[in-house]
DNA sequence: CATGAATGAGCTTTCATTCAT
DNA sequence: AATGAATGAAAGCTCATTCAT
């Protein structure tokens, strides 16, 4: 039983300090944030930080790691039944984009501060975003099989162009203070012109 | 005699000093590069710099100004006389990502270190940047003037998008240590993507 | 326990950094003297300084405002139980001028380096010593009163003038090598003085 | 003829940069102030400085001991024939004190900057201060020779503790913003403390 | 004499990390 | 497991001074 409590209260800190560090860093960059304002916005110590992450840096990492699982969960399964490649594709965007809806901070820190640890972005092998990237060409593979999309897609760039204009609609939507279009247009336009873009000629 | 060399003196540090930072922040990211070791690389004192620029910040803002000058003159120039808009936006695309192959470390900076500065992504206006997104909207109104992109097509969402995707084969060619894919294949896939993608339906 | 022994160790550094900065300001001046030196003659780690003080300016007005208010106890005391005012000032030049000779670092800090704190001289607003200022005019207003001394002495100059002669003489002392005259001497001459100069002629 | 005029500008520029000093030091303190504001004020160049001065110790030094002269000057010209020792200390005071409406900046500087420089008060050898002090004692004895001081008065504590009074009024009169005194009403009650204080009882 | 661009030593201060309790 | 006082390396920036022109 005080194991129990032990592991309970474990996981707690461990949440708690994620959180913490996810308002920490939306607020100030990663780089101008520090642990000791985290440790308190997680009503921890600075110390016990450590128990938990070997280092900033790692806190950041874990961050992304547990967002991208959620993410990647989200998306999994708003295309899951789904039959039509076209229709997955759109609805891709679609999970994409209103996942910043509901938790704009942690868009924020993946829009911006992420890309502040060139560790992270150097030398990290980032496996769930590689998961994420491929969902998206597995889609588009699927298409060309099914006939749907043209032979000469190439998966591997269309993945990444796709990918690429969903993100910086992204960055448009979390740093501009006006938003001029609303995520359900971005989604619909963005996956639209990818689906037209990609259709094989009717024969 | 004595103003021409010192504008050629001048001219010089400031054209060192941006050149060693490029390599720097290459080599070590913004936040891990010192100031000292710039000034190293570009053989003046560490005080010399700061005769140039204002503080480390201004040296990765004004590097970023310089070359999106470059960049915006360089695109200007390759779609100048051409008719067209779906050639246009393919000698876009080619113009946009062939830079990265000319000078690969300021391409690197800024695809990675410019947004580790929180006062570029957050609080500078960038005109440049702006320049060269409505430089796209444009030509896609044209392109729907001429009645040969859609009219349901949002210029002000698909600039972004066709950006998005070319910025983000830009940071997977960058970044990758193998590159799949040519640059001239990428350019050629994504605006093609695009182009058919909004191209409207033959009356 | 724990807390006890942390208060005894919070007091026992900030009191070390206080000795410390006394020495070391007594030996280089206040703007020659670098925190990491007062740290090592503290025994204790740069940071820490900073977890004690604001900055370097302001160990140097704690310092003061400690000393003062060590010297307004001392001078209130030696003159607490005294019926004349003429032998009030006495025993204040006294006291204020043996002072010197029991911390004479100190009061060359407040001699010499204090005064180079443009902040201390110009903003900080000091407290204790308007309050010693005010003791010695509080003394002239009761001699007025009791008829002792004239009534045409304005006792807020004759305040400044009475500290600014121990002042001086303290400068002298502090400074000079040599010291011509014992503290002794120094008191009774100068309280002797203003005692007599601002004495009631006899009826 | 243009040995002659190299001599004016020289000249000049030595006067210019004093007076510049003065302004600046008076507004920023002297640690606080920076050799090319005070080249920028004399309009001169930075290296100029160094051609009249051989640092900025030197520059503080210079401008005290030409002031010093000036005060030196005036004060004995203000006591010059007169015969009756406490009238000359009520002339002295009158003049010591009324330098400072002349040039309130030179006052503050003296005041407040001067003390600044540990060289100065430590090192620099004050022969035109001590020369002052001494004007003070000189009067002091020719009154004990005449029989009007006391002769139990000893000069050496007098001249500082008078010196002293006339100095801590002047920095209440520069520091504070509300001058509660007039300069005459503070010359005349410093002097009459003293002169009285001095006074030889009536055989 | 005069210049002012260049120098570079040296400062204060910060903050990720540790470790005795 | 938790604490938080203490650490100390590290870095951006300043500015008195120099010297080639």
């Amino acid at each position: 039983m005080p194991l129990k409590n032990q592991a309970k209260k474990t996981g707690d800190k461990h949440r708690r300090i994620i959180e913490a560090a996810v308002k920490v860093f939306a607020k100030n960059g990663f780089y101008n944030s520090k642990v000791s304002e985290i440790a308190r916005a997680a009503n921890v110590a600075d110390g016990t930080i450590y128990l938990y992450f070997q280092n900033k840096d790692d806190i950041l990492i874990c961050l992304f790691e547990e967002e991208m699982s959620r993410v990647l969960d989200n998306v999994r399964q708003a295309i899951a039944g789904q039959e039509d490649p076209a229709r997955k594709l759109a609805l891709f965007a679609q999970a994409h984009l209103s996942l910043l809806e509901r938790n704009q901070q942690m868009a924020e820190i993946i829009q911006v501060e992420l890309r502040q640890s060139s560790k992270f972005m150097k030398e990290y092998k980032n496996d769930k975003f590689h998961q994420y990237l491929n969902l998206i060409s597995s889609i588009i593979r699927e298409g060309q099989a099914k006939g749907v999309f043209r032979a000469d897609i190439k998966p591997g760039v269309a993945k990444r162009a796709f990918f690429g204009a969903l993100d910086e609609m992204s960055r448009y939507w979390v740093l501009s203070p006006v938003k001029k279009y609303s995520i359900a247009t971005a989604a619909q336009q963005i996956s639209d012109i990818f689906v037209k873009g990609m259709l094989a000629p009717p024969a």
